[in-house]
Formats: C-alpha cells, sequence, structure tokens
DNA sequence: CGTATTGCTGAACAGATTGCCCAGCCGAAA
DNA sequence: TTTCGGCTGGGCAATCTGTTCAGCAATACG
C-alpha cells in the first residue's frame, strides 16, 4: 500500500486537526470535495488509517507511571501468559519478541509502589518463569508516526 | 483527574464509533446534547481525551517490522542522542529508562535488511555505547487503553 | 434558613456539513 | 480509437453544530 502525496498531505493534516471535515479539507488541499472524500475512504478501506479512536492519556486516568517489561516464559506457555496478561488492564500492551525475553510489555501505574502490585499480578502466573523491569522517566518522544508519513509519501 | 460512569460510556461509545457526533452520542447515551458536549470539553481540556488523530498502520504504509532497542548512552551525551533519534522517522517513540539500558525505542523497518540499515542509522551517533534489539514477532495485545478505562470509571 | 453555584434538561435558530447523485473532462491503458 | 479510472464542479434534502435561553434540582455557604 504505497501513499501518494496527497494521502501524506490528507494524513498530515487529519493529525493536526482531527476534527476537520471532508469540505474543510477538500478546501484546505485545494481538491473537490469528492476526492478528498475518496482517498479518505481508500486510506481507510486500505487499512493505512486504522481509525480516530480518542487518545486517552493514562496519566490524566491517574496512572502516571509507565514502564516496561521483558519476560522469560516457560516453553509452551506463551498461549495462556498471553491470555492472562490480556486480563490485566494496566498492561496497555504485549508483544512477542526475538532475542533474551520472550516477550515484553508496557505497563501503567497509579505510582511507584503501585507498580509493584502491577507488576506482581503481571507475574504472579506460571508460565512466566523470569521478568526484568524498566521504569520510564522522560519520553522524549511520544509515539508518533507523521514522519514516517512524510518519508512514505515522498518515495513516490 | 478522576472519571465518573458518564465519562467512561463517552470513552468507550467514541473508541468504539470514533466518527460519531455529539447529537448521535447524547441520544445512545440518554442525556442531553448540553451535557454531552459539555463532558466532552472537559475531558479534552483535562486532557483525559488528547485528540482524535488518525490512527496509522505502519505495517500498510509499508514498514511490517517492528523492534525495540535498549540503548546504553556515554554520560551526558542525552541530549544529543535524543536530538539525534529525533530525526530518524523510523524511531516511532523513545524513552528514557532505569535499568540496564539508559533508553528504549521502539523502531519500524521496510524488512528484516531494512531493520539493519535504520539500527545502523539508530546507532551510529558517538553518544551511544552499546545497543541491543528485540525483533516483534507477534503482537497479541495490540496497544489497548478502554480495559483501564473502566477501572478508572468503576472505581467512582 | 435563605441564597448563590453547579450541572443537567429540553428547546430553539441560523449556518454549515454530510451523503448522494450526476455530467463532463482528461490521461493512461488496451 | 475506445474504455476506464480518477478528478472536477454542482445541486439537493437531511442532518448536525454552535450557541443561547429558561427551568429545575442538589449542594455548598454565610
Amino acid at each position: 500500500m504505497a501513499i501518494d502525496h496527497l494521502d501524506g498531505r490528507i494524513i498530515l493534516l487529519l493529525a493536526r486537526e482531527p476534527r476537520i471535515g471532508v469540505l474543510e479539507m477538500s478546501r484546505r488541499l485545494g481538491v473537490a470535495r469528492g476526492t478528498a472524500q475518496a482517498r479518505l475512504d481508500r486510506l481507510q478501506s486500505n487499512g493505512v488509517i486504522r481509525g480516530f479512536g480518542p487518545e486517552v492519556d493514562p496519566a490524566a486516568l491517574g496512572y502516571p507511571v509507565t514502564a516496561f517489561a521483558t519476560l522469560q516464559i516457560r516453553q509452551g506457555q506463551g498461549p495462556d501468559v498471553r491470555a492472562h496478561l490480556a486480563t490485566v488492564p494496566e498492561v496497555l500492551e504485549l508483544h512477542t519478541t526475538t532475542g533474551t525475553g520472550d516477550m515484553m510489555c508496557r505497563l501503567v501505574a497509579r505510582s511507584n509502589a503501585d507498580l509493584q502490585r502491577v507488576i506482581d499480578r503481571v507475574v504472579g502466573f506460571d508460565g512466566i518463569v523470569r521478568a526484568s523491569t524498566a521504569i520510564v522517566m522522560e519520553n522524549p518522544v511520544p509515539l508518533r508516526i507523521i514522519p514516517l508519513v512524510e518519508q512514505a509519501a515522498e518515495e513516490t
């Protein structure tokens, strides 16, 4: 799914002002409304744009502490561990990886003390052999996609 | 910033059907439009809802490979390394952490071969002493916030 | 015990947007 | 040359938004 320059501008525009409508978008982009509409539809059905879900800030919800945990799993316990982690609300994402650990997950907690509770809950499961945790202090580059979109749009 | 049950339902609803308007929202929630409007405004100015930016799938853009890199930084080089990493489009996020590594970043690449190029670019900087990379194979739990919102909404 | 304050409801209005349809134009591919 | 896909520009009815208003109930305060 390659995107062209116009697609790139659409995504950029939506990222800056998510609430603008298709009409306003077409005006800014200098194209007909139907074109903007069609491009947007295509981007969504292509899966390039997954959706427009609200971005919720865990910190504002009372979970200001973020950490990454690397887990080592007992052979064959993968599926069980995944199911277990999926039931923990504080586990925001989970990946299986190559390398020293077998899985890596992102956690949030109400405080450093609360993080202990979360970790206990995460690792308090039979299939998990070992866990090592890194607490996030700063987040110099928050999750972003714009630079990548710009790069992808220019390679057309 | 605590959220109550109604706030929780608003976020849930927006997560399921991001494109609905305030009017439709108020109908689903069984409250007056002004109420829904006010709650939504409050959630946004509180920072609980950061925005509604489009969720772009790197894989659909041609970057199907994700990896996490743990970096060790030479004393005092933190700021320079951050600035360097911020210029690399394939660095989707960057955290400074406690633990063995000093920083942790999420990378994407066009292929495993391309990942080598990305890593070379990331670590090809003076302040970085060592880097270890874990390639993501599966993503059993994609980044999510709903379970946490539900938990936060019930604790009222 | 009165009295602001706050939050919600229900309603109204003009202005803007959406979903949908159509005809014409143009460049690329067959 | 013909066909096809993508873009333009326009029109229409239905809907939504931004905003304002008055009424009402629960709560905090002097």
